[in-house]
DNA sequence: TCTTTTTTTGATCGGCCATTCAAGATAAGA
DNA sequence: TCTTATCTTGAATGGCCGATCAAAAAAAGA
């Protein structure tokens, strides 16, 4: 008993998620969030009770999917150095300007410099985010390690760190009007300097 | 003739700095800029003429600032490449948690992400900034190349570019709930990748 | 002191903000 | 077909948004 729902909760999520992906949380407002998932104000509060919890859950399933992404990425590879550094290169042709994507700069990333500055549900999300891509690196690394992929002595939470910072850079660098070709010598670098981690 | 005005152009603008520098351009609204530079509406756009002015105005003296100590900091170096190396020790240092500083993401970057998905004067802006911060650091490396500090063949454009990816990455990773251990040994790791490209 | 010029003040503007809610629409069970 | 439960709609809410402006205040020259 009871209608149905119009709406597909995860079709909305995506929209929402290409809308907050392009102009942030602040430079979304509730009417352009109606207009792009078609809801009216009514369905959107009794489905995501608030703008915060709309934009929680699309930052989520953004970050699941990236995390999905890069695992799905590594496992087409024998060597996990390998499948990381072409994950870079990979990284920096999906984000390269011209790209269709809604914004080359990470989500996650951009929540972070927004509104990580106030004490806020959402400031504790986008930190425990960062924390677990960092920890799915270091395992990562830590199996490189034990294959014997890496140096001996190899700090895998160190580098990890530096990984996610180089991937930060890179496409927070790849939101600037530049060249694909620029960006996609970036990832070359970058997939280098991970290189030079080997054994 | 004529009342003389009370406020200081640049202690406003440090004011202007520290608050879109903490909460963003979005974040920040009209009743607190007037708080936070002490002015009366009619003042602020009697001298700024807008929200966008100001901000602007901000962005251009925070800009000239950053690049200034920069040029400050490389002067106190015989070898270029070694003051490349410790001004990347040193950002770590200025910017780890626990610092007093707005933000320990940098306001150009912030700026970056937030707003250049639009067509703007802001947008255009922070490009031609984070242009010519890039222009400085290829600048600097030839120089250090000219001295024989730099592999043959280094490509200096390239590696400002990677540079100013780490920095990016460097202030950007600040920004998350770390410590300040954390941040020193990531910018520890970029100056040992920098040093990689000496001769 | 009076005039002229500039700055400061604070009320005010229309508009958009996120959110609420009552009324209408639509489904399944009785 | 009627009831009941759920979802959808669109107008309305109070409040804050960026911006304007007339009036008051304050400086300098006459």
């Amino acid at each position: 008993m009871g209608r149905i729902a119009q709406y597909d909760r995860q079709a909305a999520l995506d929209s929402a998620i290409n809308l907050f992906w392009e102009k942030g949380y602040s430079g979304s407002s509730m009417k352009q969030i109606e207009q792009a998932l078609d809801m009216r104000p009514g369905s959107l509060y009794a489905t995501f009770g608030s703008k915060d919890g709309l934009f929680s859950e699309a930052l989520d399933l953004y970050s699941e999917r990236n995390s999905n992404e890069m695992s799905a990425h590594l496992e087409n590879y024998e060597s996990i150095m390998s499948g990381m550094e072409d994950y870079l290169r990979k990284l920096a042709l999906a984000f390269a300007p011209g790209t269709g994507t809604p914004s080359r700069a990470c989500l996650i990333v951009k929540t972070l410099l927004e509104i990580s500055h106030r004490e806020s549900d959402l400031g504790r999300q986008v930190n425990r985010i960062l924390d677990s891509i960092e920890e799915r690196l270091r395992e990562a690394l830590e199996q490189a390690a034990a294959r014997g992929e890496l140096k001996r002595g190899t700090d895998c939470a160190r580098l990890a760190r530096l990984l996610q910072s180089q991937i930060i850079g890179l496409r927070s660098y790849a939101q600037r009007e530049t060249s694909a070709l620029q960006v996609a010598q970036l990832g070359e670098d970058m997939a280098a300097i991970l290189a030079g981690y080997r054994s």
